[in-house]
DNA sequence: ATGCCTTCGTTAGCATAGCTAACGACTCGT
DNA sequence: ACGAGTCGTTAGCTATGCTAACGAAGGCAT
């Protein structure tokens, strides 16, 4: 193997890139996975309600959607966030199938202190980086965001 | 809201950041999760070989370390991939105690295998991508792991 | 050499999060 | 008005994470 291959390798090759960004992936949520404890939110949970807050009242089949969910599962999701006060649910007007999402107040401010509590570890590090790092990441960031989401 | 901030925007700030890829992690490791059903490998154990392929023979507590989850549950883990065959467990001539973890060459295929389908929807991805967004996720890997990494 | 303490891996039991299948309620088009 | 399609839920399964508790093995001091 080279030399320095542990930071330095550059996966050119697209399979293997393909495989590292996911590797890097897993470590990473698992490394978060503690502070999801601490906080009461777990990874999914605080995806979820992101998603409600940001993205304003929605329907559960919207909502599994965006978190590339089965609709069950978000049932359940959406379930206990309810049951903790988070974020509430109620017929649409128009549509009697549907049920609109919407966050409580209190659901953002809960999100806004897991998030911060949740991520501090991480942006810790993240400020301790070199620039240039840093900046490779911020440039990283929206591309993986787009990678992750469904074809068109 | 800025207009279009659903790509563009480019996270300076450390906590934005840190949550971006938080949240870019959940999205691709979802995304990539029906490959893994069909190839009969999940994304805890193909992680799990991997490091078994690669880093040797390893105790389960060395194994549960690099992949940063608790012995108990790497027990598991090293159990289902013994039982299909990939990894075999041994006792360490030295120390009584200890087990020693070893890939099997059926392991060895399997997980190339079971890589090349799991990362071939990301990878023709990537293959689509501009020669320079591609650049920046090439950076990008190295710098996530060693953020997945515990602190020293 | 004996005994205590630590370390290793396992077992048991729990919670969460994913899935599919099946179903009732509702809408909509004909 | 009725048949087909959509929405959300329930039921039941699997997988993965955890902690607590335990037996087996090693290490060290006396």
């Amino acid at each position: 193997m080279a030399k320095d291959d542990t930071v330095s390798e550059r996966s050119d090759e697209p399979s293997v890139l393909a495989d590292r960004l996911h590797s890097a992936a897993i470590h990473l949520l698992r490394r978060l996975r503690a502070e999801d404890v601490a906080s009461g939110l777990t990874a999914p949970r605080l995806s979820a309600l992101s998603v409600v807050v940001f993205g304003g009242p929605l329907t559960l089949r919207a909502l599994a959607a965006a978190e590339q969910v089965q609709p069950p599962t978000m049932t359940r999701l959406v379930r206990t966030l309810e049951q903790a006060g988070l974020v509430t649910r109620r017929p649409d007007p128009g549509d009697g199938r549907q049920v609109l999402i919407e966050a409580t107040p209190e659901g953002r401010e809960i999100l806004a202190a897991g998030r911060a509590r949740r991520t501090a570890t991480l942006a810790r590090r993240l400020e301790n980086l070199p620039p240039d790092e840093r900046e490779i990441l911020g440039r990283a960031a929206p591309l993986l965001e787009r990678l992750a989401r469904p074809p068109d």
